[in-house]
DNA sequence: TGACACATACCAACCGGTTGGTATGTTTGC
DNA sequence: GCAAACATACCAACCGGTTGGTATGTGTCA
């Protein structure tokens, strides 16, 4: 898409099997655990090509969280509850659709990004910004619909922008907890609850400001 | 308190400094970015010292997150929020108390065991373990509350365990997007999220049972 | 058409530093 | 004096990254 040369190298080669390769294992273990050398493998291909296609290990960092942007954001590019008319339910479909991907090996569905800002927030700014980009840009896609539901259903005291963000939360939150346990359920009960709090927002709308720490104690 | 060596060696010596030195290193870059040498460094130990209080890496990281369930439990167990009356402000004390907790430097205030458990869910079980038991046991005391709540505000249709672990669920992934972001504030947002659901699950209840995936495209 | 320049994609071998872990001391408290 | 609590020195394996090199194009000009 960005490079308009016509001449394609029939196989991509071996960036983007780095690439698809790298995602599991690093889903499975984490990024500092996970050595070139075992990425290498796992592509099939030799540390001669990782360092030619990334120039250091963070970079590819950096071009695997890009590359998960793409894929994801097409992925719910193409779903089917954008079609629906009511604001709200395309809402609440994109939390069932998150709910019904809750599916399969823990290495298979959790989020890529999430694993990985989690070590590298501190250490490496490129990688914590791309991560931020997938999951601020995965959520902004949500905002749009909050908005429209929250002026057709008249809900005040939040922003689109807080809840879309709190619906990644629910599901990092949510893959963190069945990482522990072993057990997505966890994880399903979670945005169950999530989908429940959105049902009720709207049902219910509060025009008042919503107080966290009205508490007598605090 | 578990020892009652009345004898008391000034310094309580290389095990609690190494665990809780390790503390924030860990918490900062992850548990397989942390080498034994720096937690030594941190801890102001020799290598000999770490291996002569644990035979391993794994094993200081198992006794890491059980010091951390320790610490974290004396600290909520002591919280004001216990001695009010009704059950409800109880659990929304524990929510406000969190909240007034997400101050400061990331790396003193995320959770050590949240971010352990997502490098080593797949590679030590021993590790995941620790990790779940002390989410978990901690999600375990919000449930006597939230059980009395249910009966005197008659709410139904969770169960007191899935709203006692979605509390963590919420948390966990707060800081998580805060990583990604570099600022807690995404996080306090999500938590006021929790606290207007937890408010409007007593206010509202629904007896007939919640339907997840409702949606007629799913 | 063919020859030359140049670029891309990849590989096997290797490098210095770091890793978790060990072997063997030495000090300290009772 | 004896065990626990440390310290020092060291190791083999592994780490991210570099090296010199090859195979296969691709564009260009006579």
């Amino acid at each position: 898409m960005a490079t308009p040369n016509p001449s394609r190298p029939k196989s991509d080669g071996a960036r983007t099997k780095l690439l698809e390769a790298g995602l599991s294992v690093i889903r499975r273990q984490g990024y500092s655990a996970t050595g070139v050398d075992e990425l290498c493998a796992a592509a099939g291909v030799t540390k001669g090509a990782f360092f030619h296609h990334f120039p250091t290990k963070e970079a590819f960092a950096v071009a695997a969280a890009d590359h998960w942007s793409e894929t994801t954001s097409a992925m719910f590019a193409d779903a089917d509850y954008h079609r629906l008319a009511d604001p709200l339910d395309r809402v609440r479909g994109y939390v069932d659709l998150r709910a019904a991907l809750l599916e399969g090996p823990l290495e298979e569905i959790t989020c890529l990004v999430g694993t990985m800002v989690q070590e590298a927030f501190a250490t490496s700014d490129a990688i914590r910004a791309a991560c931020d980009a997938s999951i601020s840009g995965h959520a902004r896609r949500l905002e749009a619909d909050i908005a429209q539901a929250m002026a057709l259903y008249g809900a005040s005291g939040f922003t689109p922008a807080s809840l879309a963000l709190h619906t990644q939360v629910v599901l990092q939150g949510g893959f963190i907890l069945a990482k522990a346990k072993g057990d997505l359920a966890v994880a399903r009960d979670s945005v169950a609850h999530l989908k429940r709090y959105i049902t009720s927002l709207f049902n219910n709308p509060q025009t008042e400001e919503f107080q966290l720490c009205g508490s007598s104690f605090l």
